[in-house]
DNA sequence: TTAGGGTTACAG
DNA sequence: CTGTAACCCTAA
């Protein structure tokens, strides 16, 4: 009777993700006891925050070590239409000295964007921004900077993020999914759900697919050779290390679609670009999947 | 206190 | 009904 379930909100994970982050996993009590957290999580306990963190890392991670039970059911649904690519074990040599960005991602769920579970969905930068913009809080709205160290902190963000970021404010003003007033944005009232359009975004997404799809018909080759080499290195990574990477491909493949939005019909090279990144995301996917790791990474939910 | 298995509530 | 997230129980 008295506990309807007390779901987590994303302060709460935030706090959490931040609180694991300087004192590492597994000292929940220190985390609860820490100032700058306890504010936000004073309703949990020790055990919640040891739960929660078990809840995402499963998401995040693929397989924390709650799935075994779970295995039986694992889907290869959205099979390969036709490229099963047999880039097979290639260059297996240690040499591989320029090992992309290697990075540390010990306890790594520095970047959990989303990917694909039975249809490809890519995470949005959008979804960021209103994450951010209702996360903060702040009743006058939130200006680019403060939108910006936020998503900054929370998720991984790509180098020329602050640029995107003015690019992406302005669209989703634009669009009328933002209000600006005064340096600072706030989410429009009448902005999901039941709207007569889908967001451009998506309707854009789906263009590109379709094309990208005739273009597969017609014998698509990556325009960039490099993602080969770059598959070719996935293959010799730990699952962590590929996860982590394959994440990113998908992120950046998102920020280059973002950009080819932005610059609508006249860049077709940044079309070529997304769609590059985008057939690289998907290589990778596949690649992952291939291997045994579950490439299931989640954002967190965002709470109406 | 924590890690991990088990249970219950809730959403799809 | 099934899967998931929050919650509970207990050994170490």
């Amino acid at each position: 009777m008295g506990a309807p379930k007390q779901k987590w909100t994303s302060e709460e994970e935030a706090a959490l993700k931040a609180g694991v982050k300087k004192h590492g996993a597994g000292k929940w009590r220190t985390i609860l006891k820490d100032p700058e957290f306890s504010g936000v999580l004073y309703l949990r306990s020790n055990v919640d925050l040891k739960d929660k963190w078990r809840n995402m890392s499963v998401i995040a991670n693929g397989w924390g070590s709650r799935e075994k039970a779970r295995l039986a059911l694992k889907r290869m649904h959205q099979s390969s239409k036709d490229d099963d690519n047999s880039m097979a074990l290639a260059n297996l040599d240690q040499s591989d000295e320029e090992l992309l960005d290697e990075q540390p991602l010990a306890v790594s769920m520095g970047s959990p964007p989303q990917i694909g579970s039975s249809k490809r969905s890519i995470i949005r930068l959008d979804n960021l921004i209103m994450e951010a913009i209702t996360n903060l809080k702040e009743p006058a709205g939130s200006n680019k900077t403060t939108i910006g160290t936020y998503i900054e902190e929370q998720y991984w963000a790509p180098p020329n993020f602050k640029r995107l970021l003015s690019a992406k404010l302005k669209f989703l003003t634009n669009t009328g999914r933002l209000i600006k007033m005064k340096r600072k944005y706030r989410i429009a009232p009448t902005s999901v759900s039941s709207d007569k359009r889908k967001q451009p975004s998506m309707l854009l997404l789906e263009g590109k697919q379709r094309s990208y799809k005739a273009d597969r018909d017609e014998v698509y080759t990556p325009t960039k050779p490099e993602i080969d080499a770059e598959l070719a290195k996935m293959r010799s990574m730990t699952p962590e290390q590929a996860a982590a990477v394959a994440a990113r491909a998908v992120a950046e493949a998102e920020i280059a679609m973002a950009e080819a939005e932005e610059a609508a019909r006249e860049a077709e090279a940044a079309e070529a670009d997304a769609e590059a990144a985008q057939a690289f995301a998907e290589a990778a996917m596949k690649t992952l999947k291939g291997r045994s790791s579950n490439p299931r990474v989640n954002l967190q939910m965002i709470r109406a």
